[in-house]
DNA sequence: ATACCAACAGTAATCGATTACTATAGCCGC
DNA sequence: GCGGCTATAGTAATCGATTACTGTTGGTAT
């Protein structure tokens, strides 16, 4: 019942046992391609599953210097849009026998850093990220180590860094250019803080589809600081959807920044006994699954996130295989989800 | 413009710079008390700074034999029940200077046994599994070896593990006897296959409580496999719930064995004409944050999901201390969120 | 003045695995 | 029968950091 700390097996103990030195060994286990004699490389196998060795992974790593391992930093998963960035990555590198370390930034630029270190310390060649900080000064260090990175979502500046980004500015615009299709004139945004580049993106498509029909903006913009928090964007939605409701001229549509927001725009409608499409459009951005599991189903504008992630995880292999591919940015394309979410108002003839 | 691939910068390096031994470097940088004139200490952290000095943990892991990190291996980070027990692993993780490696089995038993190893291989010496796979022989022999182990949500036999659960069977007594105090007695339950030992538990707790009142229970059970998917436990939901409805006695209620079927549920509803919860009432279970963003926001058994990773790690840690605590379990209490998908039926006096 | 101890620094072994290098034996061709 | 080649195996250096051990110096207590 006690605990009697077995020393791990090691090679060399596989090596004593089956009487030859701890090289043969290793070139049997770690299958190089190396000679040796069928009877010696039975014996050993044998001994080494007989007494369930694992290999050290530090010390192989140590000497090889490669941990077939890559790294990756996101703000969070309980983001069901960076957990399918995830699973999209890690299925590619699954397959290609390397292994994910996935970090959560949790929208804080000190631990986005201190991760960073962590993640070069632990002797990781390759980086997957989404950045939340601003200074890059680490990461340009990091690179010119070796490291090499491949920025996903958000926009990083450096040289040599390659991007996968979407076309925010786009997928703001088709939102807007549909809801105008549909005979919307009075259309209002809300949205989460104008801090970051990609909410910024999102408003310009918004406000360039307005202005080419001259129509006037109208924008509930959060003043808070996102507490990142599914609840807390709900709650922004609900309160946001209020205000433009108390506008003057209330819209007839509404654009929300992302899925979670027009949940809570929806939410704070029905409340006020609005029922959406019929008195009410609405719109989100990021085509998250409960999208379409609420009533009505969303109307939204669809990033490929699971392909992103598998396409950033393919880039970054390749660079990894030493595949010298000029430094080049993926401008993934924005799609428009058509569900029940969005009423078509026109007066037709 | 060209990559001259630096070879890193080594303690060997700095002691050269600094005219001293590596030892004298490693004392200094590693915080280790033995002491070093100031001048020299100085010295060498002025030089560390300067060339951008990253430590090699595989060399000093391999040399300590401890790598401060944990291992967490669960089904999907895409399931939001998940990704809170991750979040809540991590704070306490992080508090204490630990690294976590998250391990998506994907309900797969052969991916899982293969993460464990690669955990083991990694020398990880901590673990939190919610396992789904039968063997534990792998998971045994690791422990055998010295790996402390905690396994949360799902139970693992074995001697030596502790475990913490949600007592399943309570919850589905709950939620059942919630039901029948707002006057329901037909209460028909939908459930994905009862092939894990928490979903029967579920299904026992729902039963016990039907019985209690002489009801016959009434459920339907998804015969498929789960390809774990949030998508297809909603569309799941929603077939089971026309099931129930073409029964000869269809039920006033209806309890769901999870969250995103409950969604199903209210939405296969909606679609056939019926209101919740004037026309059914509707209960789920696990308490996921989107339950409050559907309409109506769903009455639900929340499951303490962050507090339970939070704990599983404070214990692991424990455990890795040294603290030779016996072998115990825990088993967290369900409790109800009363929100408003459940009508009062009661024919009050 | 002697014994002892603390402060400080270097040498070299060590963690576990890989691999460059060296060595031996058997075989082939001519 | 000799150079050369292949198959096979062992020796020892190596990856980067830590640390047991040894040694030197200077101060202090008696």
């Amino acid at each position: 019942m006690s605990n009697p700390v077995k020393r791990p097996i090691t090679i060399h103990d596989i090596a004593k046992l089956a009487e030859v030195s701890s090289a043969t060994v290793s070139r049997v286990l770690s299958g190089s391609d190396y000679p040796v004699s069928a009877a010696t490389r039975e014996k050993i196998q044998r001994i080494a599953k007989e007494s369930n060795y694992i290999p050290n992974m530090l010390g192989k790593q140590l000497k090889t210097n490669s941990s077939m391992t890559i790294g990756v930093i996101i703000p969070s998963i309980s983001n069901p849009f960076y957990s399918s960035v995830i699973l999209g990555i890690e299925g590619i590198a699954r397959q290609k026998g390397f292994h994910v370390i996935v970090c959560n930034s949790l929208h804080d630029a000190a631990l986005e850093q201190e991760y960073l270190k962590t993640i070069a310390e632990k002797q990781v060649k390759g980086l997957i990220i989404s950045s939340i900080g601003s200074d890059q000064a680490m990461l340009q260090k990091l690179m010119d180590t070796g490291m090499k990175v491949i920025a996903i979502d958000q926009k990083v500046d450096g040289e040599g860094i390659s991007q996968i980004e979407f076309d925010y500015r786009k997928g703001g615009y088709m939102a807007t250019k549909h809801l105008q299709s549909m005979g919307h004139r009075k259309i209002g945004y809300v949205t989460s803080q104008l801090d970051r580049p990609s909410r910024r993106s999102i408003y310009q498509g918004y406000e360039e589809a307005m202005r080419e029909l001259d129509l006037e903006p109208l924008t509930a913009e959060s003043a808070e600081d996102d507490v990142y928090n599914s609840l807390n964007e709900f709650n922004m939605g609900k309160k946001l959807a209020g205000k433009l409701l108390e506008a003057v001229h209330p819209p007839t549509a509404i654009f929300a920044c992302n899925d979670v927001m027009a949940f809570g725009v929806i939410n704070e409608l029905s409340l006020r006994g609005l029922q959406v499409p019929r008195d009410m459009s609405v719109i989100g951005f990021d085509g998250i699954e409960y999208g379409q599991m609420i009533h009505p189903p969303l109307t939204t504008i669809k990033q490929p996130d699971y392909e992103m992630g598998r396409m950033a995880c393919s880039m970054l292999l390749d660079l990894l295989n030493g595949e010298t591919k000029p430094v080049y940015d993926v401008v993934l394309q924005p799609q428009l989800l058509e569900r029940s979410s969005v009423a078509d108002v026109q007066s037709k003839p």
